[in-house]
DNA sequence: GTGAAAGCGCTAACAC
DNA sequence: GTGTTAGCGCTTTCAC
């Protein structure tokens, strides 16, 4: 239906090989004077190359797919955000899939498998999974992915991952999660409780050991540990249920004696996300921040910016790490990397 | 490289025809005993059909384009997660392309064009315009998409178009700015000042002239109408030139009369991002919300879920937008629809 | 430097 | 119900 680049060589009184040459590149060059020709009609027929069909014949395809959870976290756009950038840079297209959609009548544990089988589908040329990895690897996943790595597919995950042949892009997580606490004991927080997400997700479980990891260093024993889901929602319950647990109300924190940071409970979310959500239960139940309860997250998401108090933090550069690994992903070249590392950020949620 | 469909029919001992046809459906449907071959065949070899391949055989891609201006921001990943939750129910895959990344050398200005382009080479069954309309829509814009129309393409913008051939899903911004307004007039306040947004983005003007219309219905001059960026810095930066030319400090709103709600100026923000970026701004200031300055956005994202003191808004229901566009772009028989209605959202920060 | 022709992997007539 | 075959639009040897 569309015009051809038949036509176009037709219009141009050449070769198909010819306008193909001089429209989309290759080794041999043809003269300037036929070359103008070409892209006179193509110009004037308004033709558009057939990607698909170039994807057939080059047998590589410009796109890139990424998966991430839920693309309406600041989180995962912060990230989506960078492989864009990279891959537009490098001449790709991103294919986007959520793993928090209902896939038709599939299990949401089989979204991730869903969206990487219509990339495979799609022959992407790479695969970027953004997603927390979890505990255990679906075997179906690294066997759909080890095929794909064995035809010539790239694969890099965010988050170590045993899929055979996928590169991983580590972050910080453990250690971003032990410097930010230790940063908070030396500042002379005692009593810490930790909002620590969904058990089964590598991301979270990391950044909870490193909490505790700093903790027990100090000696300190956390008063809580509670899981929840890694959204807003789930720092809400979870820190409300933390509240009860450890029966703070307002007018005086659990120990009774009043005033001073040290006095309250600092509470330590798996990420921004969670923390957000546990500041507006804190509120809920007229505390006050950092006054009587004290919170620090993880992430820095770049929505920050806007929230009073600023949210304590351990900042890891996520549009970057898009960018990072969009890079590994669709440049072969690339040296290996220095790797991501962040940094504490003390605000006033944590008593800064 | 990868394993293909005539592997898979020479494993079960069928033709390719037939294995065709029980793997990706057809009318004719072979026998059982037949299919369960073919089906076993390719579930051994890992058989992952070629999308490209069968794009090109069929002229249809199970692609649809989005194109949003910057991911990162909640408004734009609202509407992806909506439109991605409604393709994945048509069976269709998602490519994602934002306007505010640096693509090349080219300007920022021609981003959709490219993006758009990129779309219509991978022969995308549909293409969803969510970034803003322009005041003027670009001939080379209107151009291409209208020959995409016209081989079989659907197009389907958020906000009116001139583009001949698209559907557009028209949103209530002026019609909510003035309900918002209105409310708001309601409840007593008669001081507002407009930071309006960019002036060439239909989506900002449109509601400001909302916001102009119930002010001058109401016999009330704007004590000022300032332009910015559509997002944080914008609201940020608006606010604060707001201030300085009204005069309004700390310690006594402009009028120096104190008190009462009525008192202080209300900020109509045409966004709630830039809204948020406001109220940042009126804390660096020292200035208390709502006692001091009130403010108010549009939108009603939902990271104003966390925000305190909540943010008065005109909601949009921005994920069904994104599924209302997608359903429009992908079902021919789509009715027509009843369009978006928004609703006025009253809190704290204009002293609900 | 330019053209002819053989695929790329799959679908859809069209025969059988 | 099953197989044959001609494309889908483009790239790329291979000759010239």
């Amino acid at each position: 239906m569309s015009v051809k680049l038949a036509e176009v060589a037709r219009q141009a009184g050449v070769s198909l090989a010819t306008a193909s040459r001089v429209l989309n590149g290759s080794a041999r060059t043809p003269a300037a004077a036929i070359a103008d020709r070409v892209r006179a009609a193509a110009d004037e027929l308004g033709y558009i190359a057939n990607a698909q069909a170039q994807a057939l014949a080059r047998s590589t395809t410009g796109l890139v797919g990424l998966v991430v959870h839920d693309i309406a976290d600041p989180y995962f756009s912060a990230i989506a955000h960078g492989v864009q950038e990279s891959a537009l840079q490098h001449g790709h297209q991103v294919l986007l899939a959520g793993t928090d959609i209902a896939g038709g009548a599939e299990p949401e544990r089989s979204a991730e498998l869903s969206a990487v089988n219509a990339f495979i589908s799609y022959r992407t040329d790479a695969i970027i999974l953004a997603a927390s990895r979890l505990k255990e690897e679906d075997p179906r996943l690294s066997a759909a992915l080890g095929r794909y790595i064995k035809n010539g597919g790239r694969v890099v995950a965010l988050g170590a991952t045993t899929i055979p042949g996928a590169q991983s892009l580590t972050l910080p997580n453990r250690e971003g999660a032990a410097a930010l606490a230790r940063a908070l004991i030396d500042r002379g927080h005692a009593r810490f409780a930790v909002l620590a997400g969904p058990g089964d997700r590598n991301t979270a479980r990391r950044r909870v050991e490193g909490f505790l990891d700093a903790l027990a260093a100090a000696g300190i024993d956390p008063l809580a540990v509670v899981p929840g889901g890694f959204n807003s929602q789930g720092g809400f319950d979870a820190a409300l249920e933390c509240l009860d647990a450890l029966g703070i109300r307002p007018g005086g924190a659990a120990a009774g004696d009043g005033g001073g940071v040290a006095a309250g409970v600092c509470l330590l979310a798996a990420n921004d996300v969670m923390a957000l959500g546990a500041m507006t239960a804190l509120r809920s139940r007229g505390l006050r921040i950092p006054q009587d309860v004290q919170v620090a997250g993880f992430d820095d998401i770049p929505t920050l910016r806007d929230h009073s108090p600023g949210l304590t933090t351990y900042r890891l550069p996520l549009k970057g790490i898009g960018r990072l690994a969009a890079e590994l992903a669709l440049d072969p070249e690339h040296a290996p990397g220095a790797g991501i590392t962040g940094e504490v950020i003390l605000r006033e949620s944590a008593g800064a």
